[in-house]
DNA sequence: ATCTATTTATAATA
DNA sequence: TTATTATAAATAGAT
């Protein structure tokens, strides 16, 4: 749009791609995050290169706005669930008695994060950016704990097994509410790890209380990972 | 940004305040989608309003941006999984009563949707739009087969036990990278889910066999839903 | 990465 | 909501 007005089209060269996604992409971002503090409105955005890399924004996090729909299209269904409000966007899901769902990610002002705890986190891309997280705030400390394998092991492959059931279980279902069920109970279940991915982190950072960059991360394909200082505001961000 | 320059903060007044949302949710959806087209990025946006309207933008589609996340991050065991292409975006408008979703929207020039298709939708969101479709195309058929519930019941609560042997496995879980693996594992399930849920959905309309506009939706949390058109070219929604 | 000349986006207004 | 328009922002091309 300066020099010269271009056409909205595929950029072949892959240099002057490149250049054009790193122009643009904050200014997404910055964008969704101005609309955010101007209207209220919960935010999530996503990209992801032919590179395989992957940027999100959200505020107060991706995840709260994954937990807003859910709220806002819960089903009945959603309430036979276990703990009643299995998929809603209340904080303290997962029944567990561990604890709180500390938000890692919203956070603008710092305070307690009331109704950015009450849309809880349950995107699985959430989810995987907090993983992010913890590996870039504790380095590679792949020998502190038994994996999930391991454990899983231990059970003689229970896990596994039941995984296996589900998929076979899902194939034989033929009606949309019963999608709809197991699909309330993995949101319920993959809230209940989000807790504990913040447990962990919290545990491992009890001092570092701060608002936390949660809003941004780069990822790639090989496995390295950088953070990215996101170019927006705090003050958007919560 | 024009007669005067603004703060960004929170917009006080309503009116106002909807405003400036109907001005800039099309600039940020447009700008997602140059993207997506100068750069070749899969694109997700995703605004939810105080009044719990959503409105969402994707480029293929939402849920595709979810499958190439799940792509870049999966491990060998999301490989195991079933089929490879299920998540086509399909879809189709709905109409009646309860919680229906019109899809309107992009619709490019409609050829098919393969590139689309091969990305798998995963996204929780997509999946319970999905589910809101299936919901407005075959109405409410509550008695056409068991649900899962009783699918469980079947299975002497072999389901339930499952996810509650992973809840408490959550719970003993001490390393970040254990949480990797088990969200991957979900991420395969619901992978499986709505492979199945789009087998459902073809069955049941075999015929019904367009491009389906995926590209935006509107739905209000009363259940009256609104089609939008989106204010982005088409050539960018593809 | 920095620097501008332009194009876009948009707050205020009608 | 839609249109206008004076400014603020974003940004393509060049450095």
């Amino acid at each position: 749009m300066p020099r010269k007005k271009i056409e909205i089209k595929a950029i072949k060269n892959k240099e002057a791609r490149q250049v054009c996604f790193s122009k643009r992409r904050p200014s997404v971002f910055k964008k969704a995050s101005e609309l955010h503090t101007l209207c209220g409105a919960e935010v999530a955005v996503v990209f992801v290169t032919r590179g395989g890399k992957a940027y999100s924004f959200g505020a107060p996090s991706v995840g709260s706005v994954a937990g807003r729909l859910l709220d806002a299209a819960a089903p009945p269904a959603a309430s036979a669930l276990g703990g009643g409000e299995g998929g809603s966007a209340s904080g303290g899901a997962g029944g567990s008695g561990s604890g709180s769902v500390t938000q890692v990610g919203g956070g603008g002002g710092g305070g307690d994060d009331s109704s950015a705890a009450a849309a809880a986190v349950t995107l699985h891309h959430e989810l995987n950016k907090r993983q992010m997280e913890l590996q870039d705030q504790l380095g590679a400390q792949h020998d502190s704990t038994k994996s999930l394998q391991e454990a899983v092991d231990e059970k003689e492959g229970e896990a596994k097994k039941l995984m296996g059931w589900l998929d076979s279980k899902v194939e034989e279902i033929t009606a949309q509410e019963d999608l709809q069920e197991l699909n309330m109970r993995l949101w319920s279940l993959q809230l209940n790890i989000n807790q504990r991915a913040n447990e962990i982190f919290h545990n491992q950072h009890a001092a570092m209380n701060h608002p936390l960059p949660d809003q941004q991360f780069i990822r790639r394909r090989g496995g390295d990972v950088k953070p990215v200082v996101p170019s927006v505001p705090r003050s958007s961000q919560g």
